[in-house]
DNA sequence: TGAACCATTACGGGGCGTAACCGTTA
DNA sequence: GTAACGGTTACGCCCCGTAATGGTTC
C-alpha cells in the first residue's frame, strides 16, 4: 500500500472550473448532474460542488457521447449502462484504440508478407 | 459467373409491404429516404418505390441506429459514414456477433481448463 | 459587498416524425 | 371507382439545454 504523500492529497475543482475546463456551461453540468446518476460531485455541508478527477472524466464520457457521437440522452444512458466500465478516461480509451489499431496494422502487414504456404485467399 | 436462373429474379417490395414488415410508418419511411440518401429504393417510370432487399437492409439499420441505439439523425449519419459496410443486414451482425462471442467463451474454458504451466494471473 | 454558488422554474429552439392535403396511378 | 401511392406542407410533441429568478455562501 502506497504512502500518502503529497502527490495523493485529492485535488477538487469548481463547476467554474470545470466548466472552463471543458467548455461546457454551468447551467448543462447541472442538468446532466440531474439526468446522470454516474456525474455527482461531492458537496461541501453548504452543498458547494467539489469536483474530483472522477467525476470530471466521468462528464468528459458523457460529452463524448451526446457531443461527439450524437447519442440522445436517453441512448447514453443505455450505453453507460451496458458499458459501466467506460468510465475511464476518453482520452484513455482513444489512446488505447490507436495501440489496438496498429496491432491489426502490424497483423495485416504479416498476412501480406508472409511467403504462400497454401491456396490464397 | 453464376447463370441467371429463377432464384436470381429480383423480388421487389411495395412501401407498404415495407411498412408493415418492419412496423415502420410509411411517412417516416419517406421521412428517412428524404434524410439518408443510403435509403434510395428503385421507382418505376411513374414514381412508385420498388424496394429491394439492399433496400430494406439499409432500412433496418437505420432503424437499428435510430429506434434501437438511441443515435440522432446526425450521429446515424456520421456512423454510416464511418462504417459504409455496415449496410449489411443487422441480423447477420448480430449472428456474427453471436458466433464471436461463443468462440470467446471456448478460449474462456480453454483458459480455466489448461494444466497450470506458469504463475496465476 | 460583490462575485460565485445553489435549486427551481419557465421558456425556447430544433429535431423527428406525423397528419393532412390534394393530385396520380394501379 | 376506390385503394394505394406520390410529393409537399404544416403542425406538434418532446428533448435538450438555457436563461431567469431569488436566495445563500465565500
Amino acid at each position: 500500500m502506497p504512502l500518502k504523500t503529497d502527490k495523493n492529497l485529492k485535488r477538487y475543482y469548481s463547476i467554474r472550473e470545470v466548466s472552463e475546463l471543458l467548455n461546457i456551461p454551468e447551467s448543462t453540468l447541472r442538468y446532466w448532474e440531474k439526468e446522470f446518476k454516474e456525474i455527482s460531485p461531492k458537496k461541501t455541508a453548504t452543498g458547494i460542488r467539489q469536483y474530483s478527477e472522477a467525476d470530471i472524466n466521468q462528464i468528459k464520457f458523457v460529452s463524448f457521447l451526446v457531443h461527439d457521437n450524437h447519442l440522445t440522452i436517453k441512448g447514453a444512458h443505455q450505453r453507460m449502462r451496458e458499458n459501466p466500465k467506460q468510465a475511464a478516461d476518453t482520452h484513455d480509451i482513444v489512446t488505447r484504440l490507436e495501440n489496438v489499431r496498429k496491432e491489426l496494422l502490424a497483423v495485416l502487414v504479416e498476412l501480406d508478407t508472409t511467403p504462400p504456404c497454401g491456396q490464397p485467399l
